[in-house]
DNA sequence: AAGTGGTCTAGACCACGAC
DNA sequence: TCGTGGTCTAGACCACTTC
């Protein structure tokens, strides 16, 4: 029946099986793999690959002259999907609208200092743009770019494309955080978005590093309902 | 330079390198494996560990056939940790408390099989608590706990223990879901938390399962400023 | 000291899919 | 068709860590 599956795909989910039954429990020692090698008798590489495999998921933790063990479920980490703007109201079933408000460059000041994490006099471009689903506001967007590691993006014009779009084709970038939190409208942004001040948000802050330094800074804003973060505990099966 | 990392690692290091430097920009071939074995000097498997592990990252996608590709980043993955409501309260330096609220013991509604995504008859534990941080609600938890897959949890005093530790260390589990969201605080809650109507909050909704269903849903709320997730370590996602 | 995982080799055959 | 990745073998030596 599992034919059709790579062998160490088969040795993967005969072990997923033991633990998601609690045949296996949390702190369970499982065989060594010279002993799993001879039990779906195969190679030492291909049972490797799938305990391995294991351990990216978070199901198993291993320690030398120890053994391989069954974690202890945390629930600590989950897969979390960042969803791109305008993909996120095309998926709702609205038409998107970005409309830049205001872009404005200047050397950089403490506080934008504090924002790249970046230390050291540079200039930056700060954008500030808003997202519509049809004629209501999705999201409202502050964002900090650090010149002196993305000069080019002085030179675009981001009347028409989101800052987000052209980054991420331009620049190479290497990892990202992100900071997620509920929070209440300030008057300017309420104005800026039409609701009202103190309206509930979501406010997601992404700060985006490159080889060279931190690239760019985002803060997103997301009136109550609006989108909701979806994250998931597996992650994708290597293979 | 003979570093102390081993040499897939410095095989998968040298191709971010050229990455995240932009030399390999997105929708670049890469060479071959039988190219970037004679290149580093070594087997292929060991190239080939280096290009699985960039692919799980998502940094490279392969095709066969037509070879091993930059990716186009459009979305992303994030690793967000969910943190233990109690060791955040811990860990901001409060005191923690535990109240619990109410539990009833019913027939599952048409209410309760949605929240569980769970279908036919069943008896489910609907437990509402709160959670301090010394004398300041920090989050209110509404809980169902699926009887028909963890039957003990209705023996279980819930008075002096959270649900959520006798239900990590008694009911195996293998996949959940979150869900994140702002909202504003209805009346009931807000009178239970001690807050004002319609206050910002951060709704966290997670669904746990195992392999005989869903065993639990639960709805955190946490009022604006009192919890930011964090999430790091991007996963780039093709599309 | 010895058990266990970590890594690597130098091949091999197969399957998919672009051409 | 045949280049490319996907997988697997049957060994090997090393490093770490607990015993």
């Amino acid at each position: 029946m599992t034919s059709n599956q790579s062998l160490y795909q088969q040795i993967r989910e005969a072990i997923e099986e033991k633990i998601f039954s609690g045949a296996w429990p949390p702190g369970f020692r499982i065989p060594i793999e010279r002993e799993l090698m001879e039990q779906f008798g195969c190679s030492r590489m291909t049972v490797n690959k799938a305990l391995i495999s294991l351990v990216d998921t978070g199901f198993l933790e291993r320690r030398k002259k120890a053994g391989t063990f069954v974690t202890y479920p945390s629930g600590h980490y989950a897969s979390l999907h960042i969803p791109d703007i305008r993909k996120a109201v095309l998926d709702a079933g609205f038409p998107y609208r970005y409309l830049l408000q205001s872009i404005e460059r200047r050397a950089a000041t403490a506080d934008d200092a504090a924002a790249l994490r970046f230390d050291g006099p540079s200039e930056i471009l700060d954008i500030r743009s808003l997202h519509y689903a049809a004629d209501r506001c999705f999201a409202a967007e502050r964002r900090r770019i650090n010149l002196a590691v993305a000069p080019e993006a002085a030179t675009v014009d981001f009347t028409g494309m989101p800052p987000s779009v052209w980054l991420l084709t331009h620049v190479p970038w290497s990892n990202a955080e992100h900071d997620i939190e509920a929070g209440a409208l300030g008057r300017d942004d309420a104005a800026a978005m039409g609701l009202a001040e103190g309206s509930p948000v979501l406010r997601l802050t992404r700060r985006t590093w490159g080889a060279a330094g931190t690239i760019t800074e985002a803060e997103q804003l997301f009136p109550a309902g609006e989108l909701t973060l979806h994250a998931s505990f597996l992650v994708k099966v290597s293979g």
